[in-house]
DNA sequence: GCCCAGGTGGGTA
DNA sequence: TACCCACATGGG
């Protein structure tokens, strides 16, 4: 999921998911193997999610912080308390807001609420937040307003997904999974 | 052939 | 602070 997370940036999850299961084919998804492989094997495994140079770097730079600091695990990590482990994801190289969410909340099952593009957009679109918003001031948006469930946030912005896709609006307006319906429920008009 | 996708960081004004 | 741009491939 953290390696997912990385490949993803500005990519086609399709194509993200491609390199991914390059990686697993090969046994590379084990920090160690991460670690220890040289960037010129490593960029032309995950090619089909662009960037891939980029990617490679941050790839490593990752594992080796989780080798560093975390003796390697993941578990450990996660038992590291969710604010410190945040705040070291945002100091690598080519980890963002968005990536260090996704994997707190995708990898190491943290209450995390990630914003995305279609997050900004959507909501942006109904006048629910000013244009400029911030990350954070979007992401307190939800996690002020919504119980602080690991689940919810992780159903909450697939539905996002779906919405900023154009799933269920476009098909069905009345089906009561609506993401926009759901998201009606936040009572999110008089905010910001 | 063109446009865009679930970002990030460096450069410039 | 606010943009602009490089990074790169695959699919519609």
């Amino acid at each position: 999921m953290a390696v997912g997370a990385v490949l993803t940036q500005s990519t086609a999850w399709s194509n993200a998911s491609k390199a991914v299961r390059s990686l697993r084919s090969a046994k590379l998804l084990v920090p160690g193997k991460l670690d220890r492989i040289p960037h010129r094997e490593l960029a032309p495994r995950i090619r089909s999610c662009g960037y891939f140079n980029q990617k490679a770097k941050r790839l490593k730079g990752f594992v080796r912080y989780l080798r560093d600091r975390h003796a390697g695990s993941m578990r450990r990590m996660r038992g590291a308390g969710l604010s410190r482990i945040r705040r070291e994801l945002l100091d690598l190289p080519g980890i963002g807001p968005e990536t260090a969410d996704s994997i707190l909340l995708y990898a190491l099952q943290q209450p995390v609420f990630v914003v995305d593009a279609y997050t900004r957009r959507i909501l942006s679109r109904h006048s629910l937040i000013p244009r400029n918003a911030s990350y954070e001031e979007i992401q307190a948006l939800f996690m002020t307003r919504l119980p602080r469930r690991t689940q919810l946030f992780n159903e909450y912005h697939a539905l996002l997904v779906a919405a900023g896709k154009g799933f269920c609006l476009k098909t069905d307006p009345n089906c009561p999974l609506c993401p926009l319906r759901r998201i009606g429920h936040l009572r999110l008009e008089n905010s910001l």
